[in-house]
Order: structure tokens, then sequence, then C-alpha cells
DNA sequence: TTCGAACTTGCAACGGGGTTGCAGAATATT
DNA sequence: AATATTCTGCAACCCCGTTGCAAGTTCGAA
């Protein structure tokens, strides 16, 4: 799969297995990964503190964005349109209470908000918890 | 001030002086506090692990309850309508990237997200960041 | 008011999450 | 093939949060 190089090579960055890896790893699984999971899933091939590091470049080069949850950190893929310059994540996670899976509602979008005077908001974050349909 | 008494009366707790210290901060500074804040308030007074405790203490009898945060995990006074059994927290919280302050909208509900078929909500947390009245 | 059971605190220790510095290895470029 | 640049692994470290246990405190009953 040279996909995996052609999205590094766009964000550049130099391909290597780990971060070919950590990138298929979000492509195949579909739903948020935490950094645990991925060194459950890769822990034996690469130490910790890469994982770490390549989890932090791919934030920053906009290839994957934060997923809040009420216990930790997780990370899912951006929308194509996501560049290091300019994120745009209005869509809506839902966490389920069965499976504990986080995912993104892509097509969902977060409804407007009426704030008070004086509010400028820049992002928003709307996680929803549950039971998912596979859950149900 | 016995109001502080009567909280923790009311939800069966001992009166300590670290419990009715950790509670008046939340009430004198009105906005979302961390583990941090507190011991940065009342470090000097009391062990960081009996302010751990006293803080899960109070989310366990709902006097307060976790906000989601980019970075790390707050805490904020729960409205009146809590209970142990039951809470209700589909209000906003607006984190303002200027002062860092986290606070709780409590007048604003989180508009209804009509979600694909199979899913089943139960709980709702919004994010806001952006920049608040007082820094703007 | 004293006493005892139940609860709370402080201390020490621990585990996990995440970061940094640095030397060696791998990558891209010529 | 040689070089500059970047990436990785290792060790060490700090911060967050938890647990076990002994000593101290609270509160209700006698």
């Amino acid at each position: 799969m040279d996909q995996l190089r052609e999205t590094l090579k766009v964000h550049h960055l130099r391909t290597t297995t780990c971060r070919e890896d950590v990138l298929s790893t979000f492509i195949n699984r579909k739903n948020a990964l935490s950094h645990g999971d991925l060194e459950g899933e890769l822990g034996e091939n690469y130490d910790r503190v890469t994982i770490y590091r390549t989890l932090k470049t791919f934030l920053e080069k906009g290839i994957i964005h934060k997923v809040l949850d009420d216990e930790g950190l997780r990370y899912a893929l951006c929308s194509h349109s996501c560049s290091e310059e300019k994120h745009q994540h209005d869509h809506i996670h839902f966490k389920c209470s069965a499976c504990g899976e986080t995912n993104c509602l892509e097509n969902l979008h977060i409804p407007a908000v009426q704030l008070p005077d004086g509010y400028h908001p820049e992002h928003f974050n709307l996680l929803i918890q549950g039971v998912c349909p596979k859950c149900n």
C-alpha cells in the first residue's frame, strides 16, 4: 500500500515503518485509539517513546486529531480537509459504554449554539456517551 | 459558614477541615478546578492524596462533576439537582484560550442531535474553546 | 462526657502516562 | 556512495493518580 507513503509524503514526513504501521492501524481499526491501544498492537516492534512521538508528529501535521474522553486522551484520523494550518473538526464523537469504542460521526455536525454576548467560540468538541448500534 | 457543613451532612459525609476547604474553594472560585489548582491553594495544609480522595468522594456523592478538557481533567460544582443516584449535566463548558479558565454555562443546554438509528445516547458533553468575555 | 466503632488523614510506595537528552541508526538528496 | 537531516531507542525523569497501612479524628450511643 503506497497510499501510506503518499500520505506521509504529502505532509513532508519521512517514511518509516513505525509511521506506516501507526497510520495503517488508524485506517484499519476505524475507531479512536489511545496510545495504549497502539502500544498493545505495535509495542513489540517499537519503543513507547517512538509511538508517542509519532502521535505528536501526526497531530502537528494534521493527520490525526485529539478526541476528548472522560478517561484519557484518544486520537482519530482527520478527514481529508485538515492540514497543518487549519483543522475542521466540528463532528461528533460517540463513546459506547458497552464496548468502550469511541467513533467519529463524520456526517453529523454539532448544532449551532447561541452563546451569550462576549463569547468568541473557536473549537467545538461534543462527546456523546451511550450504547452504540453494535452493542444494542 | 455552616452552609458547608450542611452540604456535607446532606451527602452523609463527615465534616473535616479539608472537605470544608475544598468545597469552599469550589464555591469561591466559580470556575472548574483541577487537582493541581486545589493543591496550589490548599497544598500547604493537606496532603495531595487527601485532596485526591476528597475529589473522588465528592464525585461519588454528586457534589462535583468532571469537566472534559483537552489537557487533563477538571471538576466543577454540580447544580443542586444532582445526587449520588442521578446526575443532570447537559450544560455547556467553555474554556478560554486566553486566561485558561473553564466555566459552566449553566443556563445553556446542549441542542438536540439527531443520531443515526441504533445509537442510544445517555450523556452529553460539549466543550467549547475560544475567548471569554473577560479576555475579549 | 466519655468511649468505641467507623471513618478520614498522612506517609510511603507504587504504576502509568507522557516528555526530554543524547548517541546511534535510517532516510532522502547530491 | 557521501552527506546533512531526520528518526529511533534507551535511559532517565516528572507529573498524575492510586493503594496499603498505621495513626488520628468524627460522631453517635451509653
